[in-house]
DNA sequence: AAGCCTACCAACCGCAGCCTC
DNA sequence: AGAGGCTGCGGTTGGTAGGCT
């Protein structure tokens, strides 16, 4: 069955041509997004609401990060899948930057093969060391050096993989669930943080982003990536209201990390002895 | 060089849930 | 209360690139 949205209209499918894309970036910078369904027939497009709303969101987003997931990021999506399951959307609200279907792509294509080649599907880091472990750990003043020293971290070749900025706020999003179950894990929400990949909103109320916040590592970009960015950066004006209905992070509860120099070293470094990256 | 295999990922599909009337 | 519209989510598919034989 066709759906509804698409049913009345001779809508293309597959593949987003350039020009597509640019025509859903101008009209979205121009107009934002209140109701997918218009946008189509607004934007000039031949498409479904539905899969204008799915090219947006997982791919034309200015704030979306590009490129390979970190082993840090890797090690979250373990540590809350394990937790939450198939939440993807909720898994991916704990990773700026990335979608639901990217996270859900990660984990279907490398991880679920990984921990299934590893016996018992733990990777060996999260098996002895996991991130609730160690986040509960540092609560209650666990030196990190004395973690180092459990893990014998190789420092130079994490810095060569940290392509991030320091930590600054994590787990923004969660709702009262996410919390619980952190919480069931022994893990505190408030020490579970991860550089920002989009600049923080100003404030929680203003629905804007600015693409003149460019974080992304173009250097991981594809060809196509890259050719999308320019177009955001040629076409987007210096702000764009977005559909309220979007639940942005609520920056007011935002709890903003104190201090965690080492967090990351730590699970590289874990990661590293378990199970190698390609 | 050609064919096959595998990994990756963009996009689609169908359903559930929310909202409005 | 319930019907219809819409959005978001999770599962799945299909195309493509790269490696191997």
């Amino acid at each position: 069955m066709a759906h509804h949205c698409c049913i009345n209209q001779r809508v293309k499918k597959g593949l987003w041509s350039p020009e597509e894309d640019e025509k859903l970036i101008k009209y979205i910078s121009a107009n934002g997004y209140g109701s997918w369904n218009s946008v189509p027939r607004l934007a000039g497009l031949q498409r479904c609401g539905k899969s204008c709303r799915l090219r947006w969101v997982n791919y034309l987003r200015p704030d979306l990060k590009r490129g390979s997931f970190s082993p840090q990021e890797e090690a979250l999506v373990i540590e809350l899948h394990r937790n939450l399951g198939n939440k993807w959307s909720r898994i991916a609200k704990h990773l700026p930057g990335r979608t639901d279907n990217e996270v859900k792509n990660f984990w279907n294509t490398r991880i679920k093969k990984k921990l299934r080649s590893q016996d018992h599907a733990i990777p060996h880091a999260l098996a002895t060391f996991s991130v609730t472990e160690y986040l509960s750990g540092s609560e209650q003043g666990v030196s990190p050096h004395v973690l180092n020293r459990n893990f014998n971290l190789n420092r130079k070749s994490q810095q060569d993989q940290l392509h991030q900025p320091p930590p600054i706020r994590m787990l923004q999003s969660l709702d009262l669930s996410d919390h619980r179950i952190l919480e069931q894990s022994s893990c505190s929400p408030s020490w579970v943080h991860f550089p920002p990949l989009i600049p923080p909103l100003p404030n929680s109320s203003s629905k804007t982003w600015s693409p003149g916040h460019d974080h992304q590592t173009h250097d991981q970009l594809g060809p196509n990536q890259q050719d999308q960015n320019f177009s955001m950066r040629a076409s987007t004006p210096q702000s764009l209201v977005i559909n309220p209905r979007i639940s942005e992070p609520d920056s007011e509860n935002a709890i903003l990390a104190p201090e965690m120099p080492e967090l990351y070293e730590i699970i590289i470094g874990g990661i590293n002895v378990g199970s190698e990256r390609n």
